[in-house]
RNA sequence: GGGCUCGUGGUCUAGCCGGUUAUGACGUCGCCUUGACAUGGCGGAGGUCCUGAGUUCGAAUCUCAGCGGGCCCA
């Protein structure tokens, strides 16, 4: 000890020399641990982007603030790491790099590129991670893309079809025709669009003179046209329910139909039905049995159906549809009509509802609120957002993709009988386009088909909770892992599906507890996007001020779920506060000199001073709270409590009043101050390892010199031993009155330093060793009352009392005290009999109902006088 | 249009199961180089607690309505 320790922590220098000593393998979870509880964290499985964005750097750290928090609890925890690789976007950018479309090469080889590209993009995002000090156990990584875990994705596959989870059907479904593939419904986003309202003439067929308008904005559907409907309650129409109309330019006839669902307000009243405008199609559709026309291919290009605009765009074939209706005076109006059109998520191309064979899994609404209510929301508004997504869905969730990086479906079609064969559990990981069944369909036939779809990637991640607590390994199973944190956008997917698919599965939870971040905003307070130019990466923030700075203001960014504000002031903030630090370590280790953890051990406390005991006692209650805080996932409280203590406390009251025990001549008394000062430390670079590992860890290797990761030690816990009856309040009169004796100095332009000639307290009984060495001045501790008087001026009621005793009538009664003359009730206060006259009746109050206020007079003496709660402090020039 | 959420000094934020003087940070102003720290210390100024109505002796806090922002959806 004693070495040099500079005056500027260099932040940079110090927390990359700790991202290369600092050993992994103490944040393994261990297996066979049955000892220790269980605390396994359902880790979001980013999408390997290559960016690592703040957003998910806030959501880490939170994580990272639980997991080192619970080790230090002495759970067994695991922070594992996955990579969600499958999908779309990968696709994408390879046949963007590459200047390709997936059909042009082998399907091995396009997925050979999207695997490569996938790998590079891990490891940019991993030392981004690796930087901003997340204790991940990295023993527990799984890629979705490798074999080891989508084996894991068909064998749910498997498990769930064989139990009738899932089903092939022929079905609407959300189809992007750019990309060619279905989509499931929390994949659609939607966005204002302007489109027309096209008034058409339908002829009746019962009576060639009567026309009926129709208002559609998807006159290029009206060969799929399958019925027309009103709303049985609209007189313009009733007499023409169940009569027939002849659809223009195709000629088929539709009969009239009526429905409850139809807004007579809208547009004419009239509605044509069609294979599928919209979802209300759908629904009409199904509950009238209507015809069914495919009149869109998967291309988004128009079928046979559509006659002579067969193989337009929907685009073109609208506008021609529309030509052609106007030159022959049957579309005889236009209105403007706002749209709210379904977008492709990822490529923002609007969705067509195509009827497709499709895969699907069932959804069980009530299983899965029934599961959501078993599972601990933090905060619980959250859980009803899951619930409203839950209750409104209408259909099944389409699994099945038209996509080639993804995990393959384990199905082949027989091709004489047409039967599905599923694969056999021991053959997976397989891919049925490749590979062949190894067995004969029941029909005998060896003529097989291998599925060409692949499954939605949320196949893939819904399967974290399962997978990291070790489904369907050689380990046993750990469901339901404790804690899945996630931002509140992915509540109605990967929350819903997770849920879902561990339910169906294991008939379990997958986590006990789910904590929902909000989502990180930009500066200028609007969410971050590169269109705004608002982006801010970690790197930014880590390159200037270091990650320990960065993850303050995750801590104290807001309460967990609230949308956090990215703000340089608070990174600012959070590097002086670990300048503070390490000068109130610098300060210590400069003297504290060869007082180490032995000479704590063997330290008597008995001869530890008021000042010390008021000190651990605050300790204490900043132990307390940061604890309770913690297990509430109140980390922005349990963070503020640490820096109060370490800023305020310590540092602002406690240090100055210990400076001159600690430089004098009295052994005892500075060994008590460096004993208190040993064991805040300890505790407080404790507290601090879950949000700031960094500097806490730098510290604590000079607090010990063992050699000993403070991440591999104990939370610290309430000594009750420091606190005895009134060390609070006695303290905190010493620190008061030291600090009001310092700010009286100040405002009389008297140095800080400067002596006094002499300080009398009257009114407490406290230990004045440290007020006098702090305040440089001879302090004596009075009996009795000070030759002083006092007058007093006001009398305050007190509402607190007033109000629950005398009700309507507080407001008046305190009226009264006010306008009596104050020395008067102070007069009564004091005989313990407050009698005020109200409503020509004598009351009587109790003697805390009003507090007096009063001011010294001095009459020229040579002195001055403070006041403090109780205690009166006179000053001698 | 629906659900959820938020609206507190210049900016951001705590409090919000009602009760003295509304918390803290950043900024701002004044004073101070005191033996860890001027990236500091001490002190000050600055608030219609979104608006309106209601409940209550008493509302930032509870209720209702409205306005405005955000998120998720239709």
């Amino acid at each position: 000890m004693g070495k040099d320790i500079p005056k500027e922590y260099n932040t940079n220098e110090i927390e990359q020399k700790r991202v290369e000593l600092w050993d992994p393998s103490i944040y393994y979870f261990d297996w066979d641990d049955n000892k220790r509880p269980q605390y396994i964290i359902d880790t979001p499985p980013p999408y390997p982007t290559g960016n690592f964005h703040i957003g998910n750097a806030l959501n880490w750290c939170y994580i990272d603030f639980i997991a080192r928090y619970k080790r230090m609890r002495g759970y067994n925890v695991m922070f594992p790491q996955g990579w969600d690789c499958h999908g779309l976007p990968t696709e994408v950018k390879v046949e963007e790099i590459n200047n390709i479309t997936k059909n042009q090469i082998p399907r091995a080889e396009f997925r050979k590129m999207c695997e490569e590209l996938t790998t590079e993009n891990i490891a940019k995002m991993k030392k981004t991670m690796l930087r901003l000090g997340f204790s991940n156990d990295w023993s527990n990584e799984y890629i979705t893309m490798e074999p080891e875990y989508f084996v894991k994705t068909q064998l749910s596959f498997v498990d769930m079809y064989k139990k009738g989870f899932i089903y092939h059907e022929e079905h609407p479904v959300n189809w992007c025709p750019r990309c060619e593939t279905a989509i499931a419904l929390a994949e659609v986003e939607y966005d204002f669009n302007k489109s027309d309202l096209n008034y058409i003439y339908f002829e009746l067929e019962e009576d060639k003179n009567v026309k009926l308008e129709i208002a559609t904005s998807r006159p290029e559907l009206l060969c799929a046209c399958a019925a027309v409907a009103v709303n049985p309650n609209d007189e313009r129409y009733k007499e023409y329910i169940g009569k027939h109309l002849k659809v223009p330019i195709f000629g088929q006839k539709v009969e009239i139909i009526k429905d409850e669902a139809v807004d007579a307000e809208f547009g004419s009243g009239v509605v044509m039905i069609c294979t599928f405008g919209d979802k209300q199609d759908i629904r009409w559709t199904m509950q009238h049995k209507l015809k069914v026309t495919k009149a869109i291919d998967k291309m988004g290009h128009m079928t046979s159906a559509a006659g002579k605009y067969e193989g337009m765009t929907i685009e073109d074939s609208r506008k021609a549809i529309i030509a052609d209706l106007k030159k022959e005076n049957i579309l005889f109006d236009q209105k403007e009509l706002d749209q709210n059109v379904g977008l492709c998520w990822r490529c923002k191309t609007p969705i067509e509802l195509l009827s497709e064979p499709q895969w699907f899994v069932k959804v069980d609404q009530k299983r899965i609120i029934d599961a959501a209510n078993k599972i601990d929301w933090v905060p619980p508004f959250m859980k009803v957002r899951l619930e409203s997504w839950t209750e409104t869905m209408e259909w099944d969730w389409c699994i099945s993709r038209q996509r080639i990086f993804a995990t393959p479906i384990p199905i082949w079609y027989c091709r004489d009988c047409g039967e599905i064969l599923v694969a056999d559990e021991d053959m997976l990981p397989i891919d049925p386009t490749k590979d062949s069944p190894g067995k004969k369909c029941s029909c005998g036939s060896e003529n097989f088909e291998g599925e060409t779809d692949v499954l939605d990637t949320w196949m893939d991640s819904s399967l974290t909770a399962l997978y990291v607590s070790g489904w369907k390994s050689d380990k046993k199973l750990r469901v339901p892992t404790q804690l899945r944190p996630q931002g509140h956008d992915i509540i109605r997917t990967w929350a819903f599906y997770t849920i879902l698919r561990t339910d169906a599965i294991e008939n379990q939870i997958p986590w006990e507890s789910i904590v929902i971040n909000g989502m990180v905003l930009g500066p200028d307070g609007h969410k971050m996007s590169k269109s705004k130019g608002n982006i801010i990466s970690p790197e930014e923030v880590t390159d200037e001020y270091g990650a320990d700075a960065f993850r303050q203001w995750a801590a104290l960014g807001g309460t967990v779920g609230s949308d956090v504000m990215f703000r340089w002031n608070d990174i600012t903030s959070a590097s002086r506060f670990i300048q503070k630090l390490w000068n109130i370590y610098r300060f210590s280790m400069i003297n504290l000199g060869n007082f180490g953890k032995d000479d704590a051990d063997s330290f008597d406390t008995n001869l530890l001073r008021e000042t010390d005991k008021w000190l651990l006692s605050e300790l204490n209650k900043t132990i307390y709270d940061g604890t309770q805080a913690m297990e509430a996932f109140r980390f922005d409280d349990c963070f503020k409590a640490i820096r109060s203590f370490s800023w305020d406390i310590l540092a602002d009251n406690y240090l100055e009043l210990v400076k001159s025990r600690i430089y004098g001549e009295n052994e005892d008394d500075a060994n008590a101050a460096k004993y208190t000062l040993f064991r805040a430390l300890d505790a407080l670079c404790k507290m601090l390892a879950p949000f700031t590992p960094f500097i806490a860890e730098e510290m604590y290797s000079g607090l010990y010199e063992n050699g000993e990761s403070i991440h591999t030690q104990m939370w610290p816990t309430v000594d009750e031993s420091y606190e005895s009856e009134g060390i609070k309040e006695s303290g905190e009169y010493i620190k008061d009155i030291t600090s009001e004796i310092r700010k009286y100095k100040s405002e009389n332009k008297i140095a800080l330093n400067a002596p006094l000639q002499k300080i009398e307290i009257y009114g407490v009984n406290v230990d004045a060793t440290d007020i006098s060495g702090a305040t440089n001045s001879p302090v004596s501790i009075m009996k009795g009352e000070p030759e002083i008087s006092y007058v007093a001026t006001a009398a305050n009621p007190n509402m607190n009392v007033l109000g629950p005793a005398f009700r309507k009538d507080a407001g008046k009664i305190a009226q009264i005290l006010k306008s009596t003359d104050p020395k008067e009730i102070e007069k009564m206060k004091a005989e313990n009999k407050i009698v005020v006259n109200f409503n020509s009746e004598e009351i009587t109050l109790e003697s805390d109902s009003v507090d007096i206020i009063k001011e010294t007079v001095l009459d020229g003496k040579e002195i001055d006088v403070l006041h403090i709660r109780n205690a009166t402090v006179v000053i001698y020039k």
